[in-house]
RNA sequence: GCGCCCGUAGCUCAGCUGGAUAGAGUAACUGGCUUCGAACCAGUUGGUCGCACGUUCGAAUCGUGCCGGGCGCACCA
């Protein structure tokens, strides 16, 4: 409607210059909003204002000119200038309604549109390190990132999610050693655990199986483990140095084979961990992607091989550098320690720049915000490798701050004293949890009560939009219930009785809809989508309230019917893409 | 010190890429179920949009500088 709007003033305009009423050369942008206040109506431009100016003429002055040069329209009921040049526009019943019969005909597939033309692009998100349980935290970009996802869908785009697998380096191999230990010490050797091991009790269950599966296969006594090796923090020695010296010993002691079996013991269960809590979340990924299996198949090198034969790397105390100063970022990076092993940053080039090589149109990250130093030198090394670096598009995620009440709580894996994205959803629901995370942008912080979300579920606003669905899922069943039913015949609609204002309200919010999905979609912003399915609940239950579906009128009846019936089937279409469900009952 | 994000009602947040009188939820107060589900509705109270300049017809929105909060600035992942 605003495209069909615009292109009347569009006319107006060239036919003001061809008369010589305005200046050759106006190329105006047009912009039509939607007017907040109905007294206004339905839409507005400003086109007025804007060329004021450039006409050498007051807004209201020109305003009149371009009102009266306006072509005629079936669309347009009238035209008003207000303000200080406004152009308002009220629309025909005709024009709105259409709405209405698109919703009827094109049911889940309304609001969908093609703007994508079927191209591929990748959504990679959470990508937590399979050290632990997901967190609360990872929450967040679970729900965002499949919610991105589903929106860009929506929009005509070929999505693939990706989960990038931190299944290599040190924090794994901390990982392993810590399960090892806890087994050491349910086998009953003497060993403190060190500070800067995976603590939480996951850990423990995992050394319990091992015990059971293995029995003292892989027991060593405590003497031969802990000999040599420097003190702990605890103990005044530096704890960084401690837990490596351990991993070395476990890796000496046990064995490539044995050592490797623990490894991928803690590995495999965490993964299936997390591919089952975030199915559970209503997540399901294209792909999981193994760091290791990429730095197994040389990528990474091939990736450092690459830049240096395009004379980007150097090397500087025995390490190998990247120049990123010369694509913007702020120092050069080590992408080869000078033990011979690659950065972690190497591996990030290596799986970048396979993800550019797949074909994707566009590669969406999405990020924790503590990641965003990252930015500059990953796209730094795309443009290195000759790719378009635009074609990265990063959005950061800003953590969420989790209260028990006023007191704050860590979120840290290696304390092990965290709340779970599994506890999370057990406590207060997937479809409040899912909604909850999207409720608010990306940028902004996030303060999660969970006392507040545990004890006031039932005022999440999530609550709010799933009643008016059950409500109208209840009015049905009543209908049905009396012996009566809808006619879904289009001449029997009889749309001409909706005259009440909440009903006109009604339609104009439907009208609303898709360009609430575009606009979410291509801004990267589900709370859009929330805060538009809020408003529209809002004006469905006013108008619930004040008049009753039911009456005896058939003609009434069965045009209320129908608003009902489309505003259920939005509702229900909105809630699918932020993955909440739209119960009949409650 | 440098970089990114954020400061809007007591609290949690919107504000549709510069528009008309800055809005919801929550909390507080008032009223509404013999009527399709009261997880609801109607109303009242509540604001120096962090501060100061600037850009223009017009700024919560854009620019600069301060103030305050969060997060980054590794041969860690």
């Amino acid at each position: 409607m605003k495209q069909k709007i615009a292109e009347l003033i569009e006319q107006a305009v060239a036919d003001l210059i061809a008369a010589g009423s305005l200046p050759e050369g106006l190329k105006p942008r047009i912009q039509i909003d939607n007017t907040k206040d109905k007294s206004h109506g339905e839409l507005a431009s400003n086109i007025a204002m804007m060329l004021a100016k450039p006409a050498r003429k007051s807004p209201r002055e020109l305003a009149t000119l371009v009102v009266d040069a306006l072509p005629e329209s079936q669309w347009v009921e009238k035209v008003e200038i207000a303000g200080p040049g406004f152009i308002n526009f009220f629309l025909t019943d005709q024009g709105g309604l259409q709405v209405v019969h698109q919703i009827i005909e094109q049911k889940e597939q309304f609001g969908r549109s093609t703007v994508g033309a079927g191209a591929k692009l990748q959504v990679e998100f959470v990508s937590a390190n399979p050290t632990g349980p997901l967190h609360v935290g990872h929450g967040r970009g679970a729900a965002y990132g499949e919610t991105l996802s589903n929106l860009l869908e929506a929009i005509g785009y070929q999505v693939d999610r990706e989960y990038y697998v931190n299944d290599a380096g040190r924090q794994m191999d901390i990982l392993a050693t810590s399960v090892w230990l806890r087994y050491l010490q349910q086998s009953g050797q003497e060993i403190t655990f060190p500070s800067n091991a995976y603590k939480g009790d996951y850990v423990i269950e995992f050394a319990d199986q091992l015990v059971n599966e293995y029995s003292s296969k892989f027991v060593h006594v405590a003497e031969d483990v802990m000999q040599g090796i420097c003190d702990d923090e605890p103990a005044g020695g530096d704890k960084e140095k401690h837990i490596d010296q351990l991993i070395e010993r476990a890796k000496k002691l046990l064995g490539t084979t044995n050592y490797r079996t623990i490894f991928d013991y803690g590995l495999d269960h965490i993964r299936d961990d997390i591919k089952q809590d975030l199915e559970e979340f209503g997540i399901e990924y294209q792909g999981w992607f193994s760091e290791r299996a990429m730095m197994e198949t040389g990528k990474v090198e091939s990736a450092i091989e690459q830049l240096q034969e395009r004379g980007f790397i150097y090397e500087k105390d025995g390490a190998l550098w990247f120049k990123s100063t010369d694509f913007g970022d702020g120092k050069d990076r080590v992408v080869q320690r000078d033990n011979g092993q690659p950065t972690y940053f190497a591996s990030d080039i290596a799986y970048h720049l396979n993800k550019f090589q797949r074909g994707y149109k566009e590669v969406i990250n999405i990020w924790g915000a503590d990641h965003h130093g990252y930015m500059a030198r990953v796209k730094a090394a795309l443009k290195a490798l000759g790719e378009d670096p635009e074609r990265l598009k990063i959005r950061l995620v800003q953590f969420a701050i989790l209260y028990h009440g006023k007191e704050r709580l860590s979120m840290s894996t290696r304390s092990g004293s965290f709340v779970t994205l599994r506890e999370l959803r057990e406590e207060v629901g997937n479809d409040a949890a899912r909604f909850f995370y999207v409720t608010r942008k990306v940028e902004q912080h996030m303060d999660f009560d969970l006392e507040l979300a545990k004890s006031q579920s039932k005022d999440n606003p999530v609550y709010y939009i799933q009643f008016a669905h059950a409500r109208i899922a209840s009015v049905q069943k009543k209908l049905k219930d009396e012996g009566l039913s809808w006619n879904s015949d289009a001449s029997q609609y009889h749309l001409e009785r909706l005259i009440e204002p909440q009903e006109k309200a009604l339609i104009n919010k439907l009208a609303l809809y898709s360009e609430t999905i575009l606009k979410s979609a291509e801004m990267g912003e589900p709370h859009q989508l929330v805060n538009y399915l809020r408003e529209l609940a809002g004006i469905f239950h006013g108008y619930y309230t004040e008049h009753k579906v039911l009456v005896e009128n058939q003609e009434i009846r069965n045009a209320r019917l129908t608003l009902y019936i489309c505003t259920g089937q939005i509702i229900h279409n909105g809630l699918t893409l932020l993955g909440v469900s739209a119960p009949d009952s409650m």
